[in-house]
DNA sequence: CCTACTGTACTAGATCAAATAGAACAATAG
DNA sequence: CTATTGTTCTATTTGATCTAGTACAGTAGG
């Protein structure tokens, strides 16, 4: 696990493992049932609070990417989101909307978004359980 | 001005504003040499303190959105970014790599994500001063 | 059974960001 | 000159984040 945490980032340190570990699922780096660092080891590796990596853990828990087994360690679950569709449909709008606006004001062209997003794609391992429409 | 404060969000308020008002530029609701509310009639319509609505437009200003000039207002500015070149890739490619995993984790396919991201892009006003390659 | 590992729960405290309140100053427009 | 604009400042409250330390609970393996 190859954790690494900006000190001077506005985001939370929490935020910040639980995402680079989203990531690593996403990239196909991390899958169905491997196991996580226990939370005294990563709290150690990135020199944080154990609480610190309980909390992320809890918000991956919370989002169905992991599973958290007292005694025996926490796993990745190689599902998704959990929420219905029409949640789930409806946080990709805002997902989308605010990602439009933002690339936007840096000056982009529409198809500059699109190719960088075709380029953020490839790097995302798709091969997924199917969803019921 | 119809800025839509929500109290539960886990996003600061100054930050609702300054998206909010990025949204009605990139829409095209708001633009080049629009004139924002005034510091204190925005803080009474949003029931907000004066000095939240100042940082968002101290934000706003950063950004290259608006103009601040004491005395008479802010106003669009219809530019953009100001950062170099690099940076603005930098950021871009950032941004569609949060997003990217956070539309996975949502469960959606890559078509989907591509889908979204075009309905996003049709309501975005794109008609800009041209940029160097 | 025992031990060492795992996650969990709890309290307490330090620090910081966000927001409010209120006062005062500075530049502009009319 | 006056009203309106943005600006600056200090003080205070609230909540989130993070640290620290302790203790408990479930699991795996000898």
């Amino acid at each position: 696990m190859l954790i690494r945490i900006d000190p001077q980032s506005p985001d939370p340190i929490f935020e910040q493992i639980a995402f680079q570990i989203k990531g690593a699922v996403a990239r196909g780096d991390l899958s169905d049932g491997d196991k996580l660092p226990s939370v005294r080891e990563l709290a150690k590796d990135v020199s944080v609070n154990p609480n610190t990596v309980i909390r992320s853990y809890e918000v991956l828990e919370r989002e169905g990417v992991i599973l958290r087994r007292q005694g025996s360690g926490c796993f990745i679950t190689g599902k998704t989101s959990m929420l219905n569709d029409d949640e789930r449909k409806r946080q990709l709008s805002l997902l989308m909307r605010r990602t439009v606006t933002e690339a936007y004001h840096l000056g982009f062209s529409s198809e500059d978004i699109r190719k960088s997003l075709d380029v953020g794609l490839r790097g995302v391992h798709f091969r997924k359980e199917k969803r019921k429409k």
